[in-house]
DNA sequence: TGCAATTAAATTGTAAACAATTTAATTTTA
DNA sequence: TAAAATTAAATTGTTTACAATTTAATTGCA
């Protein structure tokens, strides 16, 4: 067996599959005027309302050189408010808009949705899920 | 259960995980001067030497407009070359240099390395490849 | 206290992704 | 066969990602 070959990767499929995701969550979110990586960001506002950035990184994995053009773009459209902190001026705190609030009515359905569209069979995909969590703790964990 | 948090979502895990794997990547691929997506290339030429343009997007799932410049840098650096196909010129083949095939054996030894870093447990990743590449072939299934 | 180390964001620069459009060549079909 | 439809790449423009560096603020400790 050719472990180099592209079928026998491991990782192509993962990298193919989170494309393939993005694209079925596109038409959805450009309904209501969001990206996928801003998607993730409402789902953290809609969960706690003020996050700091660093806090937002450690949730999504990335960092302020993605983070800050992005949440920029999103203040722009009024979803999110940027405010520097003033107990410690390094910090900028992101802070959900009513706009902002609103729209997760809007995005209610786009789960369900998803799941359907990415295959009949939900069980396989809780299934799936529930072991790229295993793999993505176990590698959390040798990072402390 | 909210559906829509976070850690219920479905996707961002592999959106996580995908991004991970190519952060787990970068360190030998860059040895080697490729970008992962540019390995996925390579891949695909080392096994069959020229392919076209359309073939290349056909196994990655990429775009003219995501490969036309990727393929330019590789040409530049000299991996392979773009050659319009004068049978019908619409068509433009990559074709693999001596300097592209050389690289298959410094990149022989990435795979298992990957594999290591990935997790302890290899079992664990040959299921959640299989898992995957049922779903990816029932989307592909669905477009034909 | 005061300077070094650390920390949080921002900035800079490069490389994907991808929608939408354009260009040019080839096929289809009326 | 000539116009219409289709096809393959390329182009344009926007948005991620992320390494590396910079800026400014805070902490730690000599």
């Amino acid at each position: 067996m050719d472990i180099l070959k592209l079928e026998n990767q491991l990782c192509f499929p993962v990298y193919a599959l989170s494309r393939h995701i993005t694209s079925l969550y596109r038409p959805h979110l450009e309904k209501i005027g969001l990206t996928y990586p801003q998607y993730l960001v409402m789902m953290v506002l809609w969960e706690h309302q003020q996050v700091t950035v660093k806090e937002l990184g450690q949730q999504l994995w990335l960092d302020s050189g993605t983070l800050t053009p992005l949440l920029k773009r999103m203040a722009e459209n009024g979803l999110l408010t940027r405010k520097r902190s003033e107990k410690d001026e390094r910090v900028v705190n992101i802070i959900i808009t009513e706009k902002g609030e609103n729209l997760k009515q809007e995005a209610s359905d786009i789960p369900s949705k998803l799941i359907k569209e990415l295959a009949t069979d939900e069980e396989q995909f809780f299934l799936l899920q529930k072991q790229i969590n295993q793999i993505l703790s176990l590698k959390s964990s040798q990072n402390i």
